[in-house]
RNA sequence: CGGGGCGUAGCUCAGCCUGGCAGAGCGCUUGGUUUGGGACCAAGAGGCCGAAGGUUCAAAUCCUUUCGCCCCGACCA
């Protein structure tokens, strides 16, 4: 018999973080590169992981009274001509449409003809078409607030993609939201972060911290950014989510007016959140090990995976009828207010081999069924958040009746163990050479693994900036008041001018 | 756009320096032996050696051109 590999992922993490990164989203058959550059292929069970977020998120906007909208896909270039800012910031990555047929060439090859009057831009974001929309449809301050979202593909030309973390294209979603006051745009535009933030936690099981966006890093034409921040494994942060509060920069490029109930023109307050794709990525890095994926029950495309074991005709006759009732049983509970997802995986293969294949693709608990078992009216069962190895049989009767308390308890693990890693990399710091030696890295060899977050205080200064690129930090955000031990805002000391700061700020090496 | 690397079987790659029948492992198909755990044996299928031109009796290999991809920067959800 041949040897099996330790883990069942090479490199493992502590080896070559990125590598393990690429490696877990091939065996775990999400996802793969495509022959266009920058653009991945997204497989079943990765566009099943998208769809449990969609769902549960889309639920949640419509809980908060938003509708569903679709806008175009192209955008006029003097669109994004409007708002200087936006302009600016999305310039250098964009895709542009300039003509609209193909003709023969000599070569036998085809070349684009009919040039277009005015191009038309691959939407890297849809506030400017969404924007000139709004401007039609608002006339009376009775016609607000307009709350809308729309599910979509995006592409932004970046030069270095990452899967699921930055690709080309990318799916999203991204609300659009009219106002007849900046308090009640504001009030929107931190609501929305909260449903993030809730999302991001329930169904993730991803600790985040809620901050706003330093200005630097805001979002090209907005007034405030705010954005969902997470650790991964590798103690780097990615934002997951982003809310704009977008004051009346675009409604002024754009002439989103409405006639207030005194009889005066006045300009909507905007707002735009958007999440996407790459939360997967997030997901990834978040709760995956040496073995592969490993997914929170909640958003899993399959709770339960059921692999018969037999040896004959007859033997399988039997287990498969067991489990095939059990298959029922299964479906007929429920886990988080929807039935529980049960594949049941009879394929020709062997048991080891298919077992290996559920623990790569993140399935929360396994179940190996073979006579023995029929026999004993008992599962044999292993559940992803434990070691590989680690199983134990449970009479079928209460396997059943407590899968939804065994889901929750691995869903709660994942967030537990996620918030505990987080936690243990994350501190204050009041001093630069501390700053500076603790996101330098003490080993070359694995330079990936060091630093996490640091909370200190902090002014805007071109010297610290350029400390900062130097070590390759980044301030993620301003934790809002309690969301942080020690990020609460109190005045303090700049760590590297000692000019006076107002609070402290997250401080990390970002994605 | 700078710096580096690579294009050979579905995948990972060897062969190239020093020109002479296109290879290995994995995967796939079939048959057998296995079977509570990532199996073993055997037989098979599978290639315009990225593309074009040149040198040569002879090119995956040498020369020129070209296209594409990957990695490291700058830019970013």
């Amino acid at each position: 018999m041949a040897k099996a590999p330790k883990n069942a992922i090479s490199p493992t993490r502590e080896e070559d973080y990125p590598e393990w990164y690429q490696q877990v989203i091939k065996a775990a058959d999400l996802a793969e590169i495509s022959p266009v550059r920058g653009c991945m292929v997204i497989k079943p069970w990765g566009y099943a992981i998208w769809e449990n977020i969609q769902r549960a998120l889309d639920r949640m906007f419509k809980d908060t009274g938003h509708q569903n909208a679709y806008f175009p896909l192209f955008i006029p270039l003097s669109y994004l001509e409007k708002e200087a800012q936006h302009v600016e910031g999305f310039a250098k990555e964009c895709a542009v449409v300039t003509h609209h047929r193909l003709e023969a060439n000599p070569e036998g090859g085809l070349r684009p003809t009919g040039q277009l009057e005015e191009p038309l831009v691959v939407r890297p974001t849809s506030e400017t078409i969404i924007g000139a929309m709004y401007a039609k449809w608002v006339q009376s301050y009775r016609d607000l607030p307009i709350l809308i979202n729309q599910w979509a593909n995006v592409v932004r030309w970046e030069l270095r993609t990452r899967m699921f973390l930055r690709t080309t294209e990318f799916l999203w979603q991204e609300g659009h939201t009219a106002h007849a006051t900046r308090e009640e745009a504001v009030e929107e535009t931190l609501k929305m972060l909260d449903v993030y933030a809730t999302f991001a936690q329930d169904y993730m099981a991803m600790p985040v911290i809620k901050g706003e966006k330093t200005a630097g890093e805001r979002f090209p034409g907005a007034v405030n950014t705010y954005s969902i921040e997470a650790m991964m494994q590798d103690r780097k942060a990615l934002q997951s989510g982003t809310s704009h509060f977008l004051g009346q920069n675009f409604s002024k490029a754009q002439e989103i007016k409405y006639l207030s109930a005194e009889g005066r023109e006045e300009f909507c307050w905007t707002t735009s959140w958007g999440v996407s794709t790459r939360l997967i990525g997030g997901l990834i890095m978040t709760h995956s090990d040496d073995d592969g994926l490993v997914l929170p029950p909640r958003l899993a495309p399959a709770h339960v995976v059921i692999m018969p074991i037999f040896r004959n005709d007859e033997e399988r006759a039997t287990v498969l009828d067991f489990c095939q009732r059990l298959e029922a049983e299964l479906k007929a509970q429920s886990f988080s207010g929807e039935p529980v997802r049960v594949l049941l995986d009879a394929r020709e293969m062997r048991g080891g081999e298919k077992s290996w294949l559920h623990v790569k693709r993140g399935v929360p608990v396994r179940l190996e069924i073979g006579p023995r078992d029929v026999a004993s009216d008992a599962v044999f069962m292993a559940r992803r958040d434990r070691a590989a190895n680690e199983k134990s049989g449970v009479p079928r009767g209460e396997f059943v009746a407590n899968i939804s308390k065994l889901l929750t308890e691995i869903q709660d693990n994942l967030f537990a163990r996620a918030r505990t890693l987080r936690d243990e990399n994350m501190r204050t710091i009041d001093n630069r050479e501390e700053f500076i030696r603790y996101f330098t890295p003490k080993n070359e060899e694995k330079p990936e693994l060091h630093g996490g977050f640091a909370l200190c205080h902090y002014g805007e200064d071109p010297e610290v900036a350029q400390l900062l690129a130097d070590l390759k930090v980044t301030i993620r955000c301003i934790p809002l008041e309690g969301q942080v031990a020690g990020g609460d805002r109190a005045a303090g000391q700049c760590i590297f001018t000692g000019k006076p700061s107002q609070g402290r700020a997250v401080f990390a090496k970002a994605y």
